[in-house]
RNA sequence: GAACCAGUAGCUCAGCCCGGAUAGAGCAUCUGCCUUCUAAGCAGAGGGUCGCAGGUUCGAGUCCUGCCUGGUUCACCA
């Protein structure tokens, strides 16, 4: 609502300058005064047309006024300080347009293809890669459509790079440190999932253990390399023992992920895997097209001669015949192509661009509304098409900028600027330990560790902090609460609650941070349910259910109640001023989503859901609802308090935060 | 050496894109408030040279330049 009103503001204006001044000021700026006794929406615009009719702000922002005064919805508009343009709304008339749920949509055409989690499916998840997986997944559901928007059409890719050097290594672990034949490989992880037991957390371990193992000893390092090397080249070539080997490990360990990241509500639509790029001959087309586009060459001198190279973005212009030695090599003098060679010809498939390439697709899970998809080379024959997108967004951490870059440069390079443009590095600094946490859970730090700002998580050295634990964690503190406060609740129903509030901490947690800051992570504040934390909102949403299931009023009655009732007085003095902070407040919505969706940004909903509980809190804190003697009052606060639920569980349902029934 | 990110209250962070009204929040500390729709809450107090120095501007936490500090990245590795 308060995104309507902005627009037609906005148009408004435009008009007026238009026709008055006879000019047009490029966003004209709009912002919330400080103060709702200043109104809901104000505009510098007058000081910055000051300077081009060389006049004084007030004037212009006095002459604003009156033309802006009676457009319908709007109470007076006032002049304030050096020229500031304040407008106040007619809060009856806005609330019941409120009550009424009228906001102004979310979305558009063209597919929107979203990325994220791609875990290396050697190991178990750990804090890291739920930042990642949180981040994308609350992003997703800021983009699709749902009961509020229409939204654009969305996929979500899990990227599984299952023929990395990664796999590899806990393949050399099995076969050669465990001395493991395939056939015990085979019995080793049947009997883990038999048992119940992690496969997830069993490769945690052992890739911690070869990581060690390769420079344990000074005699055997190169041989044990060179073991690294051979293991990961036959999983690149595939049809051999190694590589069933290394699919069987990967794909148990990809199960798992998807297990541990369906706790959190978090589900995918397709796993693209390195495999079939490799086998599907992705980059065999990309280099054509690359070569044809001028944008790959031979190097013919210099350090870099014999490969095939790409100039990087932003590169000096070289002196024509010198070699480019800053340029980045795409195929090795061996023949070979790159990690980044491999991305490019994937994302030119993700924006179709790759002629007569595509997967092959087989369901791998049912989710409960939903198939997910695998890469496979000869799919089934009714399948859906990804790729085709016209926006991709790729949740990476910060410490891939530079690849992601060659990757959007490339595509430049050969003309592609559409798909340039639309290609967004969704990127956030990483998640490590703060230096109290990694001490706590045992791990040995060097004199000069302890001197650094944080530790950084190392699936190498096995440091951090595993997915599964931290939420296994944080449910046990909130069943401990939630016993403590409802022992009178069936258990089931505790369960539920202890669930959903750890849900909530975490994802919150996960989401109140902005991407460029680094969370230094400790149990202390990630396990905190008070002050600005996802269970303070949830409570907030708990609270305003109560207040409607007490009254013994729906809500669809709650909020039409007032309908009818003269609403005025009761928005007007000291009382109706933060009364009607709570509807403005709520009529924000939209306002936020698109912020957050043009910045890539789900902290910013995260905010704004704690700023509309902190704001219910106030009026729950202030209103006593129940025991309101005034009928026509009573009505209004109990609309009130149905439009704080309404929207809470809808901001916490972006955030992918559910509302437990009680706590 | 270069590029990018960060430096705001004791701690952890918003605000910076697009300059504007008294620089905000949580945690921690202190003082109050549970016989009321749940205290996972509310009210209040203390706490700030917005890293430093210049510049632009009527106006700078926000824009520009330089510097300092911390972090990340920059292989024919993957």
């Amino acid at each position: 609502m308060y995104r309507t009103m902005t627009q037609a503001l906005l148009a408004r204006m435009e008009t007026v300058l238009k026709d008055k001044y006879d000019t047009t000021v490029a966003n004209i700026a709009t912002e919330q005064p400080p103060n709702l006794q200043l109104g809901e929406i104000a505009s510098p615009v007058a000081f910055e047309l000051a300077k081009r009719l060389r006049k004084a702000p007030r004037a212009i922002a006095t002459e604003l006024a009156e033309e802006l005064a009676g457009m319908p919805g709007v109470a007076v508009v006032e002049v304030a300080g050096a020229g500031y343009l304040n407008i106040k709304l007619d809060r009856a008339a806005t609330a019941l347009r409120i009550v009424a749920d009228e906001h102004a949509d979310v979305g558009g055409e063209g597919l929107r293809l979203v990325e994220h989690t791609s875990i290396n499916p050697n190991k178990a998840a750990h804090v890291g890669h739920l930042r990642n997986a949180i981040l994308g997944d609350t992003f997703a559901r800021l983009l699709r459509k749902d009961a509020y928007k229409s939204g654009y059409p969305t996929v979500v890719q899990n990227y599984i790079d299952n023929t990395g050097v990664q796999v590899a290594d806990v393949v050399v672990g099995l076969l050669h440190l465990e001395g493991k034949t395939p056939v015990q490989v085979d019995e080793l992880i049947g009997g883990l999932i038999a048992r119940g037991e992690r496969v997830d957390y069993f490769m945690w371990d052992l890739y911690a253990r070869v990581s060690q193992w390769y420079d344990s000893d000074p005699a055997e390092k190169e041989a044990r390399k060179k073991l690294r090397l051979d293991t990961l080249h036959e999983l690149e070539t595939g049809g051999n023992e190694v590589a069933r080997v290394a699919d069987l490990v990967a794909t148990a360990v990809l199960e798992r992920h998807l297990e541990t990241m369906e706790r959190l509500g978090i589900e995918y639509d397709f796993l693209p895997r390195e495999s079939e790029i490799l086998h599907l001959h992705f980059w065999q087309a990309a280099r054509q097209l690359m070569m044809e586009r001028g944008v790959l060459y031979l190097e013919t001198a210099g350090k870099n001669k014999g490969c095939w190279v790409m100039r990087r973005p932003g590169a000096e212009a070289v002196t024509e015949g010198e070699p480019d030695e800053d340029a980045k090599v795409i195929v090795r003098s061996n023949g070979t192509v790159t990690y980044v060679g491999k991305d490019i010809a994937y994302h030119l498939w993700k924006f179709g661009l790759l002629p007569g390439c595509d997967f092959g697709y087989t369901i791998f899970r049912e989710y409960a509304t939903h198939p997910c998809w695998i890469s496979t080379m000869h799919g089934e024959e009714k399948h859906p098409h990804y790729g085709q997108a016209a926006a991709i967004y790729n949740v990476i951490d910060s410490r891939q900028n530079d690849p992601q870059a060659n990757v959007v440069e490339s595509l430049r390079a050969m003309g592609f600027t559409d798909a340039a443009e639309h290609y967004t590095h969704v990127n956030y600094e990483f998640v490590a330990l703060t230096i109290r946490c990694a001490e706590d859970l045992g791990y040995v730090l060097s004199d000069e560790d302890k001197l650094r700002p944080y530790i950084e998580v190392s699936g190498r050295k096995g440091f951090g902090v595993k997915a599964d634990d931290l939420i296994d964690r944080l449910i046990a503190a909130a069943k401990a609460e939630v016993d403590a406060r409802h022992p009178e609740d069936a258990e089931e129903l505790r369960r539920d609650a202890a669930e959903k509030i750890a849900i909530g901490a975490l994802r919150f947690f996960m989401l109140k941070f902005t991407r460029n800051t680094l969370i230094a992570f400790d149990f202390r504040d990630a396990l905190s349910f008070e002050g600005e934390t996802g269970p303070y909102v949830q409570y907030s949403a708990v609270r305003a259910a109560n207040i409607l299931r007490k009254a013994g009023v729906s809500m669809k009655n709650a909020l039409h109640g007032i309908h009818g009732v003269d609403l005025a007085p009761y928005f007007s003095a000291d009382a109706g001023d933060s009364l009607w902070a709570m509807w403005l407040a709520a009529s924000r919505v939209t306002t936020v989503l698109e912020q957050a969706i043009a910045a890539a940004e789900p902290a910013i909903v995260a905010r704004y859901a704690f700023q509309l509980a902190q704001e219910f809190n106030n009026f729950y804190h202030r209103n006593h609802v129940l025991n309101e003697q005034d009928e026509a009052r009573k009505k209004l606060l109990l609309a009130t308090a149905a439009v704080a639920h309404r929207e809470l569980e809808r901001v916490l349902g972006f955030l992918g935060i559910a509302v437990p029934v009680s706590m």
